[in-house]
DNA sequence: CCATCTTTGTGCACGCGTTCACAAAGACAT
DNA sequence: ATGTCTTTGTGAACGCGTGCACAAAGATGG
């Protein structure tokens, strides 16, 4: 027994599914695109279509906002828009940080999708005293020295952590004392917040390997016998059974 | 109907769980950075600890790849990193190339993530010829009109999509005529490929969303006043109908 | 007003992923 | 060698997410 049942349930979402609040976003972009060209109604199918998911998926997603569609016609386009986007809470203004403007801080202070629905890019913070002043994305980055007070000034409740990986958990630390509750970490490191706190984490580097891993099987299954001639050590370890698969493991570094 | 999108149930991992594949990048970040330091070996225990899952988890998803560690001691660091390596395809060597070298492209470009574990950046694409030649992490970005020479040349067959949304799924098809296979795109569009290619998304503005929603959700448990009568305009689902396009529906907030 | 047609909303079944809990396996001390 | 102790590997139960298939709801036309 090593440790004892700290066993949280989850986010207890009101009801609504984490799978289905993850596409959320997915289904306003795709209505977004329709209101624009002043499509008034859409059906289920056509709108599973341009989200690019399964159309009684989205039917049973509706269902948990509630009844917004009209048998025989479908949904209305404006009205859903707004029914989703105050569900996602994006009717409010959400001021964001950015802390860590290298590259990758740059340009999401330059990308134009946070300020299009409901983000704010509050402020720019960064460690080097070099970069305080510097107008990135048309606003001075501030020092980390004044972090708190940035975020109590503020009223900043989403921090993104763009940092190398040696000063996220630091920089993390700080962003939750000063009382940000919402972490997007796209350093390379396993943030540890305290309960409460939402992290989610963008890794450009794990998806390109799970791509990778995808990739080789392909590879793999035209070609098959090929790869695996690395010389190698015979390795008695290995006497398990791997299942149909034809894959011959045996070789093991010293 | 336009798209005859047949739909995948998921990709067929030759035994391993498309869950335990994506958390094997994890894994292996975690063991590297116990290989620095010279660990010889970790429990499982330790190891879930440090890559931020559950330790049964670990254990069950290791047991996928074969029977790797030493009951009564754990697994061996470096027989393990070696052998998720070899897993995720990552002993040899992928290039990919970036297409669309703004503020976001530039950022991956010069993100060390990729070069550090078996990827090498093989071009920079760009369809402004005003990018053309110009260096970006030292190296000349090319233009679009070369892609599929340089897809052929040098046997790319990860592609990275960071161009604006409209251009996305056009430099997709592109892409994937000239023999990419798998593709993570930063652009905020659902891409359509045929069978056989993989894409990973990655949605920076998805993600903040996501956020949002349970951000909102806290702030609405602590304070709880305002929830649905709160800004929106007085329409109902019943009175609500557009007219003959013209009008301006009133239903978007604030 | 009734019939028909379209599309939603959902009950249900199934499969995947997660977690528990424990037996088996090996290390280590005596 | 034998017993004890640690840690793996996994069977089994459970819960969530997905997709099918269909009844209910409403629009539309006669």
């Amino acid at each position: 027994m090593a440790t004892g049942r700290t066993h949280r349930p989850a986010t207890r979402s009101r009801g609504i599914p984490e799978a289905t609040v993850a596409r959320l976003p997915l289904y306003l972009r795709a209505l977004t695109a329709l209101s624009e060209r002043s499509v008034p109604t859409v059906s289920s199918e056509e709108l599973a279509a341009a989200a690019g998911v399964n159309s009684a998926k989205l039917r049973k997603d509706f269902s948990y906002l509630g009844s917004y569609g009209t048998r025989g016609v479908g949904y209305d386009v404006e009205y859903l828009v707004y029914q989703i986007s105050r569900e996602l809470g994006l009717t409010q203004d959400w001021p964001v940080v950015i802390v860590g403007i290298g590259n990758l801080g740059a340009a999401l202070a330059n990308y134009g999708g946070f300020a299009s629905r409901g983000f704010r890019v509050a402020a720019l913070i960064d460690a080097d005293p070099a970069m305080a002043g510097k107008p990135v994305a048309g606003m001075p980055v501030q020092h980390t020295d004044d972090l708190e007070k940035i975020i109590s000034d503020n009223g900043v409740s989403i921090g993104v952590i763009a940092t190398p990986a040696g000063a996220a958990q630091q920089v993390c630390d700080r962003l939750v004392a000063a009382g940000v509750t919402s972490i997007l970490n796209f350093a390379p490191t396993v943030l540890t917040v305290p309960d409460g706190v939402d992290v989610r984490k963008v890794d450009l580097s794990i998806e390109l390997q799970i791509l990778a891993f995808h990739e080789q099987r392909k590879a793999g299954e035209e070609s098959a016998a090929d790869a695996d001639a690395a010389a190698g050590p015979a390795v008695t370890k290995n006497q398990h059974r791997k299942g149909p698969d034809g894959d011959v493991p045996a070789v093991m570094p010293a």
